[in-house]
RNA sequence: GCCCCGAUGGUGAAAUUGGUAGACACUGCAGACUUAAAAUCUGCCGCUUUUAACGAAGCGUACCGGUUCGAUUCCGGUUCGGGGCACCA
């Protein structure tokens, strides 16, 4: 082997060595437990970012460390390759999405490749493949026959100067990126999926503490934010009764105007309604009210995001028109209320302002009366101007003012509410779901064409699945207004109605891109069936064993993709309930953030590495500084000028702080760039970017490669390199420091293999760097036993390191000899852990008086409570601390602490 | 606004889940080697007080309070930061 460490000529020899063998080639084999390990799947935008490296990396670690632990191990890698990004690119280069898509692909792999993952890339998917997308097309229209799809309209956001539909993100504090035009709601028709019908069974198997739960491999936190997601609520729907007509003379919603509430125990405060803008009232009362109508329009202006109506001022109108409390028949003004959606059970509330904090502002705010009806003990009296959390206390408050239902609290009060508007056959108990059923259509070029035909006699009809898939046109270049496919006339030449036979147009809609992402990975599992959606494969591989991706994702995609994986499994398709057995939810991957103001006032960013920063006394950043030359729109700017320092926040172009990883793999390798990125940080957290640091693990690969050329100098023969697994060393002697080495690497190895299983990878690599300080520390190689002590540690620490640094350890295992007797690393045996190597004489314990250290005592290691007691209080720490006063109580933790209480 | 998460030295972090806070590193400082530099190696590195020095004492895991023999870990409250909020992926 070389004698200085070169990490390409390293690199290349793994590969090749890897390639050859087509080492990453799974089949579905029976013989050996199955692992499926998988990262959720990249969006194509260009080439690979340090999340990318990051998840792939912890990945790929896992998959290595399995596969030595006898596993078949299927690590998979795709494309998600329909979406926006591909569209704005092309409308900037005048490039067709596919060929900008494809040419991201290919230099991608490329990168990932030269990253050395444990891919079987013979799995590889593409979502814009037609015979990926054609499945979607075909499950949607299964849907389509079960009624779990279904066409409705939907709210968008609307730029009336392009006459097009945009995305939230193309939404900019209210008005179109593009034109900055302010933006609309508007409905149109779109085609939704029933996730709703899913929601008892995707809350059960994901709540935490729910006794049919069995995501318990995923992280509490993701489990929470779905429960509230799903938001369950239980409450009654009841209607306040009315007899205001429509301009068709009926009843409008037939004279019931329908509200949910969960604390119906309050009904008896109602002092006023609310309904949505949209609510069948609103418009109503809006039809000879000028004021109304201009209100409800000012309600549509600006986005559609739950977060933007979150934050608006809550703003209603009196409508005039009255509706009757079911229980008092009072008579109670609706108002148009702004907070209240429509999409939420019936898109109308009661106002109780005593008890609800939201309704107390909005009484306050328009003087309308206030009235208490629930009362804790012991809080002093009702303030009608500030609000008190008592107010809203369900656990603590009992009935006033309310009648016959004085004196109840509220679990019994909601069951008397329900039973009184039972009987009046006006409401019920109802469960309300927060989660909506998910809407598919997009109206944009580049995704999956929703396989439907309109026919101006038939309406809109399903494509027949003899026709799929709907295949969408490669070459359309969008300009901006409007999808591409309206006016592509090869999308629509010859498309008859199939009901009919007369000449129609397709549905020019794609598909939501979650949906691509959320049946992926079983597709993986059957890559290339042209036959079936999934077969075999996914019997044998799912469900996922572990899921790794950006705690981004929590939410949308994961339940997406549980979701349809239901629906799969409704249809006979696969044998599963849940998909991912285990989640992991990698950190995001940070840096510094710097930028200026411009002299026209735009703001622009810098790269980090032109930059650096200024400190105070203490050490804290306080700003920074140009550290080079830097061309900015206000020309030249020279070293040392002053720029603002925003913090961190996550690696984007549009903030110029983003790391390339190529840059990394070129300087250092991708050994160096897979060891930081999982040393830096444990791979939950998120990671902020250090340059210097990465210096500091390739120096690590640097030692453990010159260690391991040292002991090619040291005549190993070839009965000592045979010497490296635990039961061939029990005949051998070894003197003290032999002893004392194996004690530190095992010891070590004990902690590794706890990290390696809960995937705690930054403490893994800390585990391999105190191996390799062991062994340099070792001098006594003169001792019995040293040298098999320091050819076994060396073995062990290769394999500790290879999931992390493939390439420098198989070549180390190679060329040392060790893969002659264990064979080559892919399938070599994982290490264990010599008990003989861990046992000691003695032990030292932490000496606590009154629970503060105040030293240690050395007792054999066998020593039972009363002799460690007894040796604690000869201490003459313990005597000093004590000051004479006798010992109250002696706490011993074994192996641990004794700590004595004077 | 709502839901979730996080906060530990100059920096990234560790602490086997209630038992020695700061392992392992990065940076920095001092020294060795070198004509010199780089590389490499050795030592030091939470804060304060005290000591000529060895050392000693106190404080310390965002902030305030609680439970406990013992709290980075558990409970209540506060502040700041990050993620998600349904058409970004």
């Amino acid at each position: 082997m070389q004698e200085k460490f070169n990490h390409i000529e390293v690199e290349r020899a793994a590969q090749d060595h890897w390639q050859a063998k087509d080492a990453y080639r799974v089949t579905e084999d029976g013989s050996k437990p199955k692992y499926y390990a998988c990262s959720m799947l990249p969006y194509p935008s260009g080439k690979l970012h340090m999340g990318h490296v990051r998840n792939y990396t912890i990945n790929d670690m896992l998959t290595r460390q399995l596969r030595m632990k006898g596993y078949n191990v299927l690590m998979p890698m795709g494309w998600d390759a329909f979406g926006l990004p591909a569209e704005n690119a092309a409308l900037k280069n005048k490039v067709p999405p596919a060929k900008w898509t494809y040419e991201n692909i290919a230099y991608m792999k490329k990168q990932m490749q030269a990253m050395g993952l444990a891919i079987d890339w013979s799995r590889e998917v593409a979502t814009c493949d037609p015979e990926y997308y054609k499945w979607n097309q075909w499950l949607f229209l299964k849907m389509l026959e079960k009624g779990i799809a279904y066409r409705k309209t939907q709210v968008v956001n609307w730029d009336p100067v392009d006459q097009t539909v945009l995305a939230n993100e193309q939404v900019i504090d209210g008005r179109g990126w593009r034109t900055g035009a302010l933006v609309e709601k508007r409905e149109i028709p779109g085609y939704y999926l029933g996730i709703t019908n899913y929601a008892q069974e995707l809350l059960d198997h994901v709540q935490v503490g729910n006794e049919k739960a069995t995501l318990n491999g995923w992280p509490d936190k993701v489990r929470l934010m779905q429960e509230n997601w799903i938001g369950k609520s239980a409450g009654v729907r009841f209607a306040f009764t009315h007899d205001i007509k429509g301009t068709d003379g009926q009843l409008i919603q037939d004279g019931k105007m329908y509200v949910f509430t969960t604390r119906a125990d309050t009904i008896m405060g109602v002092t006023f309604c609310a309904v949505a803008p949209e609510h069948p009232l609103a418009l109503h009362a809006a039809a000879d009210k000028p004021e109304l109508a201009a209100f409800i329009e000012e309600c549509k202006k600006g986005g559609t995001t739950e977060a933007e109506l979150a934050v608006k001022e809550k703003e209603g109108k009196p409508t005039g028109l009255f509706v009757t409390h079911p229980i008092t028949g009072a008579q109670v003004e609706v108002w148009i209320g702004n907070y209240v959606l429509m999409s939420y059970g019936d898109g109308a509330v009661m106002g109780v302002p005593a008890h609800d904090e939201r309704d107390f502002a909005f009484a306050n705010k328009y003087n309308l009366p206030i009235k208490q009806v629930v009362a804790v003990e012991g809080q002093a009296a009702y303030d009608d101007k500030q609000w008190n959390d008592w107010y809203g206390d369900k656990e603590r408050g009992v009935l006033i003012n309310s009648g016959d239902l004085d004196g109840l609290n509220h679990k019994d009060a909601v069951q008397a509410v329900a039973k009184i508007v039972g009987d009046k056959g006006l409401g019920e108990l109802k469960t309300t779901w927060r989660l909506r059923d998910w809407g598919i259509s997009r109206q944009r070029y580049w995704g999956t064409p929703i396989p439907i035909i309109h026919c101006a006699d038939c309406g809109p009809q399903p494509v027949p699945e003899k026709d799929l898939p709907v295949v969408l046109p490669q070459d359309l270049v969008p300009d901006g207004s409007g999808n591409p496919l309206v006016k592509s006339e090869a999308f629509h030449a010859g498309v008859v109605c199939p009901c009919c036979g007369k000449p129609a147009r397709r549905e020019t809609d794609t598909m939501d891109t979650f949906v691509d992402s959320s049946w992926y990975f079983m597709r993986y599992c059957d890559a290339k069936n042209g036959e079936q959606m999934v077969a075999d494969g996914a019997d044998y591989w799912m469900p996922m064993d572990q899921y790794i991706g950006g705690v981004e994702h929590a939410i949308l995609h994961l339940l997406y993709a549980r979701f349809w994986t239901k629906v799969m499994r409704d249809l006979g398709l696969v044998k599963i309930d849940e998909p991912f057995t285990k989640l992991l939810t990698q950190g995001m991957v940070l840096n510094h953030i710097y930028s200026r103001r411009t002299a026209k006032g735009a703001k622009e960013y810098f790269w980090p590495k032109d930059v650096e920063h200024v400190f105070d006394e203490s050490g804290k950043i306080i700003g920074a500084k140009l550290k080079v030359e830097v061309d900015s729109a206000d020309g030249l700017l020279p070293v040392g000028t002053a720029i603002d320092y925003e913090g961190v926040g996550t690696m984007s172009k549009s903030k110029n702080n983003g790391v390339d990883p190529q840059d990394l793999i070129e300087k250092y390798g991708a050994d160096t760039a897979r060891l930081y990125t999982m040393f830096t940080s444990p791979p939950e957290l998120t990671l902020e970017w250090n340059d210097a640091a990465v210096e500091g693990s390739y120096r690590f690969l640097r030692r453990v490669y010159n260690f391991g050329s040292k002991l090619t100098a040291m005549d190993m023969d070839s009965a000592v390199q045979g010497v490296v697994g635990a039961k061939s060393l029990d005949d051998v002697e070894f003197g003290k420091a032999a002893k004392a080495l194996r004690l530190e690497i095992h010891n070590v190895l004990k902690q590794v293999e706890y990290d390696y299983s809960r995937m705690q990878y930054n403490t893994v690599v800390s585990g391999a760097m105190k191996m390799i300080n062991a062994l340099e520390d070792f001098k006594a190689l003169d001792d019995t036993g040293a040298k098999v002590a320091l050819i076994e540690g060396f073995g062990i620490l290769l394999r500790v390191l290879y999931p992390a640094t493939p390439h420098l350890a198989h070549v180390l295992w190679s060329e040392l000899g060790y893969a002659n007797h264990l064979g080559d690393l892919l399938d070599a045996p994982w290490p264990q852990v010599d008990p003989k190597a861990l046992v000691q004489d003695e032990i030292s314990l932490v000496l606590q008086v009154n629970g503060k250290l105040r030293g240690a005592i050395l007792v054999s290691a066998t020593a039972d409570k009363a002799a460690i007691e007894a040796a604690a209080l000869a201490n003459e720490e313990y005597q000093k601390f004590a000051e004479g006063r006798a010992p109250k109580k002696i706490i011993v933790v074994p192996g641990r602490l004794v700590n004595i209480v004077v």
